[in-house]
DNA sequence: TCGCGTTTTGTGACCGGTCACAAGAAAAAA
DNA sequence: TTTTTTCTTGTGACCGGTCACAAAACGCGA
């Protein structure tokens, strides 16, 4: 090893001939720091390969560099025991990362109980051992008041997923109402008359909100709303397996179904084979979520993708920003991806 | 909030009435202190709510109770742009984090790239940063030698995913001759006389050992070995497929085919579709990885599924022991696992 | 040339733990 | 009882940065 094991900023300032104060000061990007001495300290950092102790950062200074994503651990357990496909963790790690580099944070990922009671202790303590500047919530945790207003207590900045309410917090969510007429658009300019929409639960705003969109679309292009093409599957596989078998079973059934969630969605693809149908000849389907599975099913499944990567990306950010002092809170909509698959293919009216 | 913001060890001491480094003492489980006078410090401790501080214990201490998990970011990247299902984060975190909790350690994920310069100076740059306790290679980070290198010259444990040498570094991996054997045994077990073997590549030296335990097992049972029946498909879906289609077109084609990754078992699936076979009726099917993607294909695979979660598990426990001075070094073989599904179904040689 | 405001640089203290070492108390040996 | 050893406890320094504040250098009008 030529390097000597580990370079602090007193040898930079030694090297350089000034104080370890002015170092410290051309690290954070300070201002008032003579452009020649900027430099110089610079050249000396690359030099000496002089990294900055996080550590010793946040001993006595306020920041961390440390961001921290909380997944519920249940969730992930389940997803382990199954065995299910599930990229959420993965994107999240992108997503992530790829914002936090550039600001030289780092993603701590934590797991903590759905119990609220649990949930609670576990998140204070770990922020109390961590300290980290901003907190990422993923659901159900960001659901959970009482744990934004742990971390709001603490003066931790916090992001939530899937809200928008935003006062004090980084609420990054999807456009669900886009993403409602978007998938119903795409039935409707595929020439479907008869569109059914297999809500998940009334209780759930971004539900709501997509079936707002598809009302809209409905609406807008003078195409039939019926009060029992709109069911409510309650985001299970059974429920909603009840509810396809009555459509398709219905003399004028419908010719497209959109499924508020991927699990549904699958509900109806059994219920299709079930009882003779096919997709997509003689119904059209399309599903939100769009987890690895829908990709492989049979046929792959045209889809509204959540933009995880891009949603926790922008809560790395906004954290990030608001830990430098700036408020940087409110609703974050990102973008949703249109996945057209072989669900919604080939399909003509005549 | 009727907690003050930050209890230190100090208030601790204080309210006790000993000083910090009892304290400290009590913390770190040292010896020397009387069990009267921990019991004092640990019912204060709870009773303030006091949790240390991961920054300035690594100050002058010696440990960061940090594990730092390093994977591909090429990797991470493909299979979040592919939207190919993956639960390999998943099971890392959920694996990792279920060990950690139970010594006060945290887990921070990083993504380096894959060209070895690059990863290089990406791992060096992180580990000053953060001065983890241990680091968990995977592949294809855990075949460099320079990673591996470098944090043992910074004294930083490293333990390294699929790796079996072990000399100062804590491998964990799967009993892969014992994977091969399995799979082999159980085609045999269901009657199958011409098990071919899709092998990866002959470089790779844990695809070499599956195919020792595939050969041990027909020698065992005196069933048939053929050379042209041990392919090699490079891991990859084309090159598996000529392999495949040259097999199945055959006059005595084999009834039973173990394929050394799941890319080359859908190479196979779909060849057999392709020629007009039928899974498993014509010819039987095992795969080893086990992502998620072939629980869903159709057929259902059967597969050797990598214990992700209890190999990274392993690495935690080991980079930990490793970081209170206690050698720990040595490889692992984790137990995998086979599940059974319906590629390999009612046969029946007859 | 001087005075005053602004920019640039430096100094000592400090964050919250642990280390090294010293000192006091208790137990064991002489 | 005295000495030695062992167990228990405490003290000051220190890790590697940043904060608060002070001092020096600079710019510019009077």
């Amino acid at each position: 090893m030529g390097t000597k094991s580990t370079v602090t900023i007193r040898d930079v300032a030694a090297d350089v001939g000034v104080s370890r104060q002015t170092v410290s000061r051309v690290l954070n990007k300070g201002p008032n720091v003579k452009p020649a001495v900027r430099a110089k300290v610079e050249a000396s950092i690359e030099r000496l390969g002089y990294v900055p102790n996080i550590s010793a950062r946040r001993m006595r200074g306020s920041r961390s560099y440390l961001i921290l994503a909380i997944n519920d651990r249940q969730r992930t357990y389940d997803n382990w025991r199954a065995g299910r496909g599930n990229d959420w963790v993965d994107q999240m790690l992108f997503g992530g990362m790829t914002e936090c580099e550039k600001h030289g944070y780092h993603m701590v990922f934590e797991l903590i109980d759905t119990e609220p009671a649990k949930a609670h202790a576990q998140l204070s303590k770990v922020i109390s051992e961590l300290r980290p500047d901003g907190v990422i919530l993923t659901p159900p945790h960001s659901e959970n008041g009482d744990l934004a207003d742990l971390l709001k207590g603490q003066g931790i900045a916090c992001a939530r997923v899937g809200r928008r309410e935003g006062h004090g917090f980084v609420d990054v969510c999807m456009d669900e109402r886009a993403a409602g007429e978007q998938a119903t658009r795409h039935l409707a300019d595929l020439g479907h008359q008869r569109i059914a929409y297999l809500a998940g639960s009334s209780e759930y705003g971004n539900s709501l909100m997509r079936l707002d969109g598809y009302r809209a679309i409905l609406e807008n292009r003078g195409l039939e709303q019926r009060e029992e093409w709109v069911g409510e599957g309650a985001f299970s596989f059974d429920t909603a397996s009840k509810v396809a078998l009555q459509w398709l079973k219905s003399k004028d059934r419908p010719t497209a179904i959109i499924a508020d969630n991927d699990q549904m969605a699958f509900a109806v693809l059994h219920t299709v084979e079930r009882v003779g149908l096919r997709i997509p000849d003689d119904l059209a389907l399309v599903s939100f979520e769009d987890t690895p599975g829908v990709r492989l099913s049979v046929p792959p499944m045209t889809a509204i993708r959540q933009p995880t990567a891009a949603m926790i990306a922008q809560a790395c950010e906004g954290l990030i920003t608001e830990s430098s002092g700036i408020d940087a809170s409110g609703c974050y909509e990102m973008p949703f991806e249109f996945i057209e698959r072989d669900s919604t293919a080939r399909f003509s009216q005549d």
